[in-house]
DNA sequence: GACCAAATTGCAAATCATTTGCATTTAAGT
DNA sequence: ACTTAAATGCAAATGATTTGCAATTTGGTC
């Protein structure tokens, strides 16, 4: 049984209607995707996990349509390649990764540091609406023994 | 004046002699031009600044060599480019940017989270050599007034 | 100071991720 | 069913980066 298979659906069939746009067969298919995964997938593996019945081009339009509504999460672990995670509920959408160096697996850590920690770089240099982009790198435990 | 000019080009010298690799022209300029800024340049900006004396392929070549040797440090901003900065002094190695999402004017932090989270994180999912990346994001001051 | 081998370069062609133009199809509302 | 804006497929374009290969250099040697 899929973990949270369909849940997201209504919720983001919902958020596109109240802009005009459309749910449409690979939309939902790219959501499906998502949902059955905890960890973020590259455009490559959600086509092919769609089954190429839907274009390299939408996947990628639809990702960045679905990012401006903040349905998704982009991230960027350093090699060229962008990875979406489905955001599923609003607090747990600032988190970040440690990426195995070795194999590529991939662990959601929740931990981050203290807001004071970037409001102080914030105020301190005078910019407004700061954010930031965190990822681990590292060697897993069964890579470490190979 | 220019600051630190050409004060790193002998130890890079040494350094790469060690490793039976050459100090050439093209090495010296990017390296020149590296040592005159402080912010991390694309492999674009250094091609601009040495004057196309040099093939881009030559310096995406020499950037990895320095990068592999620890000379030079990559960054990445989330855009799809490679920035690198010369390093400096092995101290101020790790580091990171707050970089203005409108004018991509980039301020570099010295500032960083505790070594005690990374442990934490390192330690709680068995990772090892773990490092990671940090990069933060805002309006900068110029920008806000806009 | 010439000589050699290995390292490096320039140039062009190849990759790879991502984007875009355009004619055709489709979801949503009436 | 009808209309229209939104979305899709396909192919071609972009942009960053990589690579093959023949021609040049650099660093060490005699």
């Amino acid at each position: 049984m899929k973990p949270h298979s369909h849940r997201a659906q209504p919720k983001v069939a919902d958020r596109l209607r109240a802009e005009s746009r459309k749910l449409t067969g690979p939309r939902r298919a790219i959501i499906a995707t998502l949902e059955e995964q905890s960890h973020p997938l590259t455009i490559r593996e959600i086509h092919s996990a769609i089954g190429t019945e839907c274009d390299l081009a939408t996947i990628y339009r639809s990702m960045h349509l679905l990012e401006k509504m903040r349905l998704v999460q982009r991230f960027d672990f350093g090699d060229a390649v962008a990875r979406y995670e489905l955001v599923r509920h609003e607090d747990h959408e600032h988190h970040h990764h440690l990426i195995c160096t070795d194999c590529s697996k991939v662990v959601e850590i929740d931990d981050c540091f203290s807001e004071e920690l970037e409001r102080r770089i914030a105020t301190g240099n005078g910019f407004a609406q700061i954010t930031h982009k965190l990822e681990f790198f590292g060697v897993c435990p069964a890579c470490q023994s190979k």
